[in-house]
DNA sequence: TCCTTTAATGCAAATCGTTTGCATTAAGAT
DNA sequence: ATCTTAATGCAAACGATTTGCATTAAAGGA
């Protein structure tokens, strides 16, 4: 295994995730540098890459077509995406633990991970 | 609105998806038709596209990247992917139906639509 | 049945998010 | 300060899907 570098590109894109507190995208990531200094995109997909596969931050593909990205602090949350204002709201407790043990039970299939995508519309844009 | 016609290479793809019991992918199908008949894979999308709008097939974006098809039988189902043999099985009840409500109480998010991608070992894959 | 209309198709090129090869630059260990 | 090699820029390639355009073939009416 190759030691990686702390290059500043690095921990810019570590710094945005962070401060995005929703998942972002690669495009919305190199917009957000590129306002400060110029990098390319393929830099920004290399980083973002080798941050998922150390797991600092986690990867996932959305209907869209688009993956988005969002630190990994262990702990296994969803996320709720308003279809009007696209933001995107957290949520702590998943609801599929249980679910996953009486699956095991029933008919012995060993769920290893999920992602799910909720779709709707949040408080605010239902007035 | 055009009336959709009935043409062959539809009623195919039709009955393709049916008899696959999987969600099934553009390129299976374009090699399931092509092993009968000649077709185009731009056609095989075109009536995919098609067949989705009217809500005749679901379509669903996986962690892998690609779309799958599956028939719409107007009930909500969720699939266990096996990651070992990469067979689906279907399951019949959602365990999110209550946490949909819950969550419509607690912060009044109006959830109206989630995507769910298990990912596991299989009874049989344990062994 | 033959005509007419227009949906369906084939083909090639375009699209879009993402990846890769290669030459250059710069971390960070010695 | 020097050396090794990870990080970067740039352009080209990638793979799934879409599109433009010319051609073919359903399906309804004469």
């Amino acid at each position: 295994m190759s030691k990686t570098r702390n290059s500043k590109n690095r921990s810019l894109v570590i710094d945005i995730i962070k401060k995005a507190e929703q998942p972002i995208s690669a495009e919305n990531i190199f917009n957000s540098i590129n306002s400060i200094k110029k990098v390319n995109l393929s830099t920004i997909y290399r980083i973002l890459n080798s941050l998922t596969n150390q797991n600092v931050v986690i990867k996932q593909l959305k209907q869209d077509g688009i993956h988005y990205y969002e630190i990994n602090d262990n702990t296994h949350k969803h996320n709720l995406i308003c279809d009007r204002c696209h933001k995107t709201i957290k949520i702590e407790n998943c609801p599929l633990k249980e679910f996953e043990n009486s699956i095991k039970q029933k008919i012995n299939f060993d769920i290893t991970s999920h992602i799910i995508e909720f779709h709707g519309i949040c408080k605010n844009c239902q007035k």
